[in-house]
DNA sequence: GATCGTTCTATTTTT
DNA sequence: TAGAACGATC
């Protein structure tokens, strides 16, 4: 851009969008502004990505008289969408009145808008992956739990894809002649209850809105401009969905701008597909491309080191980051014996640090897989040092939360069977299973499908259903099915305002808490006397289903036993429903909000070091980050393809560019991984690095591996061979070691029809195998002297 | 429906 | 190895 035009710009706005826009850079500025033709940002790490697309939502709004409303911006966390509208809010007010959404949350509003269209029920509430689960496992009974956790993740893989249990799903499932019946049962159950799982969320408003023309031509209108964050990370369902919002496939001229680093696409595990940004100057005609280049974050020496690493990928648009912060230290390369010293070594930097006066909260430990948390997590108990785990244990997923949570579905929809068959006998009311059988068969064969649309409904749901059932059931059960039932009529009446249940007069007996003109309903909490304050709100309608379905006792003597917290955590969640309204509609949105907001609670008032997983720190930066384990079979993982390297090289690469001012790199020469000890050897993203960039150093009787690194690093020209490096190295003679076998000789080494190396190998055990080396080398190795 | 011993199986994960 | 999940048993 010339700098004439960025004159012209700054002297045509008002003073507010001088103000924000002067502080921009050339390229933040010019993205900024762009108008007229679609946009991809390439956004590097730490360039600055979020303060452009808030500054041009606050520059289309105030500047280029673009209603609030009509803007769309989409997120992939809510963290990250509650950041976008607040800092979009404070360079312009008017921002509050745009959709800054997260994908799923938006699916869940159109959703909620268009249930007729998009055939789902009226009150329909999310299932969450565990609820999907068990969906599946009724839908497919003869399935083990592993097989359908397995079935699960496929579907919830072929609805990212956007295929349906009548497309081609062999890219999802092989040759797996089972999957597309499984997904159909499935399917078919999931519009029985009227409920949608996540994949629907997207999935669901794509194809409404490429069926009905009303729908997407008002949602056309709707929303004039449209922003993505995070476009590395979209799958194909959200790329499809943008297009149908976008008009494109009509021609029509909504603007769309989307903002990504190809080089941080570390998700195709769950569907990202990285080919949506790579091609996006395609799929959208005449898309200008602005690169960010610029880092703020990182000093020069950890951008080159991570430049280093992620120069070898190929499949990338191509951009180098400049460090705006100037030179720091060197990152330090450590090599470890074990993991144990790994963490003990770590620990000693952090004490150390904080001596100088450093702060706990500025580390961060990455790794690789959850398991690595352990020895750290050992490691700072012992040495008393504050630390959390982001990502384990949430809130929602707990047990007594969900319970909870499934009384309020049902209350909410009452076709919802997984929410019924959880809760129906708990706390137990000897409902057990033959009976939940009868009650769901009688429920699922009132199902009746709409002439026209072909949408399910169910004319006696769960609640009905065990109505009818209880007079069938033994004494104690039946009584208990009524009173159950009865919970839920009661509940319904409290929320739709009626203040007392017309028919109490014969079930007042059964029913003495369902007074809910009572004063406030008075809990024994330990020693101390709990009282639930009335709210008026829809915490109240909580607090009872806690209180009246047994759940409270239930838990609390639970807790009595086992010295847990379960009913300090339904006062929790009774206490976040206090925003919302003491009302049908009141529900559905707090259950909305529940499944779709499930950040952890991390109070960041507390002091302490940061344990994470690599995956989790997109977006997080820290002054100083350790990347643990940098081992081969662990990072990168064992590996098949070029395209899974390449997608654990940009997770190191995401990794590195997480740290502000020092980074740590740590490898052991072994690792205990599924009961045994095994070799390991340092992880070819090391090898990458260019040893001058590094400081490198070893614990003791460690040198060795320093000396192996810096001779690999001499002889470095080679190294994309390696892999046939290693298949010379095993010649007839050699001792090796292989991970399923054990220890053993080669005694014959022949070559393939196709030209490849096979080996025969005498185990110690009495076993003899053949192998590839090229494609066992990952489990074999050569056991030196 | 609770408890105990045995068997199984090991990435990454937002919503 | 370790944790979860399963199945037999009371």
């Amino acid at each position: 851009m010339e700098s004439t035009e960025f004159f012209d710009v700054l002297s045509q706005v008002s003073e507010n969008a001088q103000n924000y826009l002067s502080v921009l850079n050339e390229e933040q500025f010019e993205a900024a502004v762009h108008e007229g033709s679609p946009l991809l940002i390439l956004a590097g790490a730490g360039s600055g990505k979020t303060r452009v697309i808030t500054t041009k939502i606050a520059y289309l709004i105030g500047e280029r008289q673009i209603a609030p409303w009509k803007i769309l911006a989409l997120t992939f966390t809510k963290k990250a969408a509650d950041e976008m509208r607040h800092r979009a809010i404070n360079l312009e007010e008017q921002a509050s009145q745009s959709k800054i959404l997260t994908f799923h949350s938006f699916g869940a509003y159109f959703l909620r808008t268009n249930s007729k269209a998009a055939g789902v029920a009226e009150n329909f509430t999310v299932y969450d992956d565990e609820d999907s689960l068990q969906l599946l496992i009724r839908a497919n009974p003869r399935l083990t739990k592993n097989r359908a956790s397995h079935y699960a993740r496929l579907i919830s893989l072929a609805k990212d894809y956007c295929l349906l249990p009548d497309d081609d799903l062999s890219e999802i499932c092989g040759e797996d002649a089972d999957f597309p019946k499984i997904y159909q049962n499935y399917q078919n159950r999931l519009r029985e209850t009227g409920n949608v799982d996540f994949g629907d969320l997207i999935l669901l408003p794509y194809l409404t809105l490429k069926n009905d023309d009303d729908v997407r031509s008002y949602f056309q209108n709707r929303f004039r401009a449209i922003l993505v964050d995070e476009y590395q990370d979209t799958n194909v369902a959200q790329y499809l969905l943008l297009q149908e919002l976008s008009g494109v496939r009509e021609g029509s001229g909504n603007y769309v701008c989307v903002v990504g680093d190809d080089d941080q696409s570390i998700y195709k595990f769950r569907g990202a597909e990285i080919q949506n940004i790579l091609t996006f100057e395609k799929k959208f005609p005449e898309t200008k491309i602005i690169r960010l280049e610029k880092n703020y974050r990182s000093t020069a020496e950890i951008l080159r080191v991570a430049d280093d690493v992620i120069q070898n990928n190929f499949g990338r648009l191509g951009k180098t980051l400049v460090s705006q912060r100037g030179h720091g230290e060197k990152p330090v390369l450590t090599f470890f014996r074990d993991a144990d010293e790994e963490a003990l070594d770590v620990v000693g930097l952090i004490q150390k640090d904080v001596l100088l006066g450093g702060k706990l909260s500025s580390w961060a430990v990455l790794y690789r897989t959850n398991a690595q948390s352990l020895a750290f997590e050992n490691a700072f108990m012992q040495s008393k040092i504050p630390y959390q785990v982001v990502g384990s244990l949430k809130f929602f997923e707990r047990e007594e939360i969900k319970d909870t949570l499934s009384y309020l579905s049902l209350l909410a929809n009452p076709r919802d069977e997984v929410a019924f068959r959880r809760i129906v006998n708990k706390p137990p009311r000897g409902i057990g299973n033959t009976s939940q059988e009868k009650i769901a068969t009688l429920a699922r064969s009132s199902v009746l499908f709409d002439t026209i649309s072909s949408i399910p409904s169910m004319k006696i749901d769960f609640l009905a259903a065990t109505e009818k059932i209880a007079p069938t059931l033994s004494k104690k059960a039946s009584e208990n099915a009524k009173s159950f039932v009865q919970l839920f009529e009661s509940l319904k009446d409290f929320l739709l305002g009626e203040k007392s249940s017309e028919k109490s007069d014969e079930n007042e007996e059964n029913l003495p808490a369902f007074d809910f003109e009572n004063e406030n309903v008075e809990e024994k909490n330990d020693d101390e006397h709990f009282v639930w304050q009335r709210t008026g709100k829809l915490a109240d309608a909580i607090w009872t289903v806690v209180n009246e379905s047994g759940l409270l006792a239930h838990y609390r003597s639970f807790d009595e036993d086992n010295g847990t917290s379960k009913v300090e955590n339904l006062i929790e969640l009774a206490n976040s429903a206090e925003p919302f309204d003491l009302s049908f509609d009141g529900l559905v949105s707090f259950l909305d909000h529940i499944e779709l907001d499930r950040a952890q609670n991390d109070d960041g008032a507390t002091e302490r070091v940061t344990l994470i997983t690599l995956h989790n720190t997109k977006g997080l930066e820290f002054d100083n980050v350790v990347m643990t384990g940098m081992e081969n079979g662990l990072f990168p993982r064992d590996y098949k393809n070029q395209n899974e390297i390449e997608e654990e090289r940009r997770l190191c690469y995401v990794g590195m560019t997480r740290a502000k001012n020092r980074l740590f790199l740590t490898a052991c020469a072994s690792r205990r991984l599924y009961g045994f000890t095994r070799h390991s050897e340092r992880s070819i993203f090391l090898d990458e690095i260019d040893a001058e960039n590094l400081k490198i150093s070893s614990s003791n009787g460690q040198a060795w591996q320093v000396r192996n690194f810096l001779e690999a690093q001499h002889g470095k020209n080679g190294l994309s061979n390696s892999h046939f490096e290693s298949a010379e190295r095993f010649c007839v003679g050699t001792q090796i070691f292989h991970d399923d076998h054990g220890y053993g000789e080669i005694v014959k080494s022949t070559t393939t029809d196709s030209g490849e190396k096979k080996i025969f190998v005498q185990f110690e055990n009495g076993e003899m195998k053949t192998f590839l080396p090229k494609y066992a080398s990952h489990k074999l190795q050569v056991v030196e002297g």
